[in-house]
Order: C-alpha cells, then sequence, then structure tokens
DNA sequence: GGTGAAACAACGCACAT
DNA sequence: ATGTGCGTTGTTTCACC
C-alpha cells in the first residue's frame, strides 16, 4: 500500500493537495469552498495527511538571487576515501548546501548549492576537495523550476 | 542591488523569512509575536516582501513515496541537434519532470523526475532518446533535502 | 461529515511617531 | 514611511449531532 490505511487519496485529498502545493497559505475554509466540503472537514483531512507523512510541511519558497545569493550550481563529488560518513556529515552541515543527494552510477554524491560570490565558490570546493574531486556546473536557467504533484495519468501523454 | 529599496533586509525581514521557510501557515499574529511587532506590520512587512520578488510562494511540500511515485531519478540529457526550445518546451510538458535545470558544461540539461515505477522510467527514457543521449542515476537517498535560506555568514565556516 | 458557538486571526482605517 | 490600536469581518477549533 502506497498510503496509510487512515488516508485513502480519494479525489477530494488529491484536489487538497494540488491547492495546497499551489498556496500553503490559503484558508481551510476556502479550501472547503473549492473541494465541496466544510471547514472543519477539510482541517480534518489534512491533518490526517500530515500524520500520515503526505504532506512533510509548509515552505515559503524564496527567490536566492534576490536575497544577494547570485549564483547556484551543482556540484558534482567522485568521493575517494572510505570516510563516507564523515564526509556526508560535514557536507550537510556546509551552509551553502541547499540540497544534497546520494545517487546510483558514476555521480555519486550531487550537491546544489547557492553562492555570493565566485569568491565563495572557490572556497567551498576548495573546503570540498578534501573528500575527493568535484565537478562543477552552473545553473544557466530553469524551464521548470517546480511541478505540483497530482494524481497522473498511470501512462505518460506521448510528446 | 539585490532587494528592493522598498524592501529593506532587515533583521526582523530576515527572521520573517526563515519563520515562513519553516511554516509557511503560521499566522501574521504568531510571526508577530516571535519577532516582536504587531500583525499588521508583520502583514505589511510580508506582502512587501511577496510584491519585491522576495518570496515568490507558499508550498505545501509533498512526499512522493507516500503517493506511489516510488522512483526518483535524476536523467542528464546529452542533446544533439539543434531543436533545443522544441526540446525545451516538450521536456517541459512531461508530468514526471519535476524540476528542470539547464547547466554549464558536459551535462547541459538535467531533468528531475518521480516516477510509480520501471516500467514507467524505461517509457520516459523512451521519449526522451529522440532529444539525444540520457543517463539515468537513481536518487539512494537526500542527506540534505531542504535547507532554510538565511543571511548567512559571508564567509563560510571550517569544516 | 455537518452544525453552532466561542476564541482567534485577518483586514482596513484612523492616528501616532 | 512604518508601526500601533481598534472595530469588523472571516476563520479556526471544539463540542455535539
Amino acid at each position: 500500500m502506497t498510503f496509510d490505511s487512515n488516508t485513502p487519496m480519494d479525489e477530494i485529498n488529491w484536489r487538497l493537495l494540488e491547492l495546497l502545493q499551489t498556496d500553503a497559505r490559503m484558508p481551510f475554509s476556502e479550501l472547503g469552498r473549492k473541494v465541496g466540503l466544510s471547514a472543519p472537514a477539510v482541517a480534518e483531512r489534512v491533518h490526517r495527511l500530515e500524520e500520515a507523512g503526505v504532506i512533510t510541511g509548509y515552505r515559503a519558497q524564496v527567490d536566492p538571487s534576490r536575497l544577494g545569493y547570485s549564483l547556484e550550481a551543482f556540484i558534482r563529488l567522485t568521493c575517494r576515501g572510505n570516510s563516507l560518513e564523515r564526509m556526508t556529515r560535514a557536507v550537510s552541515e556546509l551552509p551553502q548546501v541547499q540540497e544534497f543527494w546520494n545517487l546510483t552510477g558514476e555521480d555519486g554524491y550531487v550537491l546544489r548549492v547557492i553562492l555570493r560570490s565566485v569568491k565563495e565558490l572557490d572556497a567551498l570546493l576548495k573546503q570540498l576537495q578534501i573528500f575527493g574531486s568535484t565537478t562543477t556546473s552552473l545553473v544557466l536557467s530553469k524551464p521548470v523550476e517546480f511541478r505540483v504533484i497530482s494524481a497522473g495519468p498511470e501512462t505518460s501523454p506521448p510528446l
């Protein structure tokens, strides 16, 4: 089963998820209007989705470039040595690291970082080379920055 | 200037951003209590941050694995041909694509996708090979899934 | 899930600084 | 220009059906 038995993902729950992914601050009363339920009923459903771990949080999305973080980059870390746990902990603590994935294949570890300057990138790469060799790719643009997760078709539509 | 002249990023605005990145549904009144301002004053500041493009939205964060999307992957697309605009538009429409970056260097185009099955991955890769060759890396784990953007030190702390 | 009542929050406005 | 106080409107939360 892909979801808790207490939270069947019916049409209404999918719709609530879509609405909250689009505007997390929408009041329960307005959610209720859009799905045809009373506000308390919506609150109950949303709280169940939270408790079931389907909704993991509500986040204001912020534009780093408006806050002085002019660079965004991916750094692939090809790790040498066998201190992977130490590396993982250390990299996770770096304030520039927004996301950090462990992947299959050659890439292994990938960081998404935001930086105020090339100087800061230089300093970061020097810190990282303790753990292995790095490959840096700057983000030029984001054709898709975010997509709402929805029920979706079981089969993908043709191009 | 990295921000609008109407929205100086003082300590209070940074604190509001941190609070809203942690819990986007926090009421203005509670935000006010935490930063030592009245609710209307907070609402004013938050609305300015929205209008200045610092806050770009409020999103419920959802766990794809609890909704049947058991696979998450990065797909690097090494594009042949010169129909980059057509490719970008087509890839952007694919429902499995959660994020899509255009990067410097060899990697060029990178997709983060969520999938219900390996079968769906197979179908997606077949669709993508029209545009070039792909390299797929499955996400094994996410040591850092998200980090609050904060004022941060100008210089990064040592490891 | 719905309903009603009490507590709380959001919004607009006048006014103080 | 930014924050406060207050009154009105709308929302949340709890009981209970």
